[in-house]
DNA sequence: GATGAATGAGCGTTCATTCAT
DNA sequence: CATGAATGAACGCTCATTCAT
């Protein structure tokens, strides 16, 4: 087994077991077995456990982050552009449901608020295409004139909560269903 | 010191505790310290951690609630009885930071899934107003037809996303943005 | 209720809760309510929980002694009087399980030792039928020439391993079965 | 320091302290720091305590078993063979009182009456030398007609209860003595 | 005297992290 | 490099005992 396939073993241990049981529900230990590495093995990968959800979680991100842009198309109208994303993100969190559960218990963390700190100041490089979708909607007063954190929150907060709830199974979405929430968030932020 | 005083003592404690570091962030012994009390105490007032923990939101949603009922009019039009509760449902949650971090922190847990599948599912008796006010919404058609639960993400998910990035100083809400985000929130949801 | 009925009530609680569940299975709080006595009452009547269960081995023992004595016949011969002893023995253990189940939690911890010390160096009050009958039976050469304390293992040994295992329900004890048995231990200590 | 030996080390400190103090005596950081050894070690041996104490049975059984049965001869008398075994056993208790003294607490616990239960009914593989004796003298008709249980009790009660009073010092045995009180129980069974 | 709420040391157990092999 | 046995601080919880009322 090659170096690289041991990281990415553990990753996978981690994100399978962090995403079923929680933080807390996923020592580190278990993580080694179920990678089949031993328990030592994963502090050669990353510094101790929060350098290595840290590090999960920007994995996560750049493996979705190439699927929000496959097809997008910066020139279309801005609301074409706003439903492309988001039912291309809900497709993801439907498709990958232990993706989407770990997001969720990081970003209902310390972790996630100081991610989001940082997304927010824009300290982080600047590969949100997001921020630059709702910084375009707000300059040609497409959008609500609101601040951009409470436009995020329009978007996202339906968002994140309907993929929730499928993958808890209070609901079972489809394509029409996931076209019509799209939708309505749009009706949120638009002017 | 009486011993509802002791109570009080240990659930002001808790809510603090477990509001800044989470459930898992608040050992029993460090919520019996600040609340002045020897660590067996907490078990004379609560079977256990989860129980109180069950208990302490009861008790949130207990004090929440007439609140939100306050000067809340079921005759109004259905838009007013949506900003009156949404209105103030954000108001509760500034002005009371703790409650709505404990809140978050319980809805994102096993807990919280339970409670909303007793919710969506009728099972808890039928004092929610937000329920009634959608399902008046949706067979008066004046709102969009989507499934209830999707309804209710439309516009807790921004609602509680808002409030938790002004408590986390991400933003700083005032009763013009209140209005504003809540509007916004009646345009994702209404026909 | 008086003083006494309190006393009387702790001690048949403290007896039940031992017999059911062990020295360690019984806690002072649980037996207080068995007791329908507040717990910092106990300690009224008894220093502390060491105290108590000495206290309680030494009134069984009162209560179990006139029943061994009645009808006893100090001039009869020693196998008369061997199968009087026995046979009531087993009778009131068989009748009080409760007592039973308390002697033998008692002779298996600490307490037994050092009260088996006590009686075999004579220490406590003579009032020890079984140590006459072997002492007589010893003189007149009708016991085997053991030690005193080998005679009392061969004839204590099977009668409380036999209670016990009826107690146990792993034998059914009838008067045919408990008088084939004290003959056996008598074919072992006499000559 | 082998893996072995750690183990090895932690037996043998829960051997003596439970030996001496008994199961609730010896906790579990108390065998920890006698086997010299961090607390959470014992638990990468053993579940938990109770299995440990139950594994610790099983091994001073296997431990005991052949010396009993080294020069056993099936074929001989039973009275031989009955004295053989006998012998074999109290000489066992008398070199190790630390197993006795840990069999003695183990027989007086919750484990123990399930052990019985299991041996009685023949649940456990058929390596019971001693049921097998019994069995023979019954058939045989060299034994008193009564229920297997009952004479197990009257030879193994004086046998663990003179063993014990040995070990607790209130008498000395040697050889003689030994022999003479096996006679003893062999005259208890025997028609 | 009687109470029972309060205590806190002590229990069995877990797990992130280390380090000898 | 990789390992996994070893660690021990920290956890949730219990209960004999105390003491203000």
């Amino acid at each position: 087994m090659a170096k690289l396939d041991k990281r990415d073993e553990i990753v996978r241990a981690a994100l399978e077991l962090i995403a079923e049981h929680g933080f807390h529900g996923a020592p580190m230990a278990m993580i080694a077995e179920r990678a089949s590495v031993g328990a030592g093995t994963i502090y050669r990968y990353f510094e101790n456990k929060d350098v290595m959800i840290t590090e999960l979680f920007r994995e996560i991100e750049e493996r979705n982050y190439p699927i929000l842009k496959a097809g997008y198309a910066p020139d279309q109208p801005l609301r074409e552009r706003f439903f492309h994303l988001c039912t291309a993100l809900m497709h993801y969190f439907i498709e990958n449901p232990l993706d989407f559960r770990f997001i969720e218990q990081f970003f209902n963390s310390p972790y996630g608020v100081a991610h989001r700190r940082d997304k927010l100041l824009g300290t982080k490089e600047g590969c949100d295409v997001f921020k630059e979708l709702f910084e375009d909607g707000l300059s040609r007063q497409v959008m609500k004139d609101l601040p951009l954190v409470i436009l995020f929150d329009l978007a996202f907060g339906p968002i994140l909560a309907v993929a929730r709830d499928h993958i808890l199974s209070f609901i079972v979405l489809d394509d029409v269903l996931i076209a019509r929430t799209v939708e309505a968030c749009w009706d949120a932020i638009k002017r």
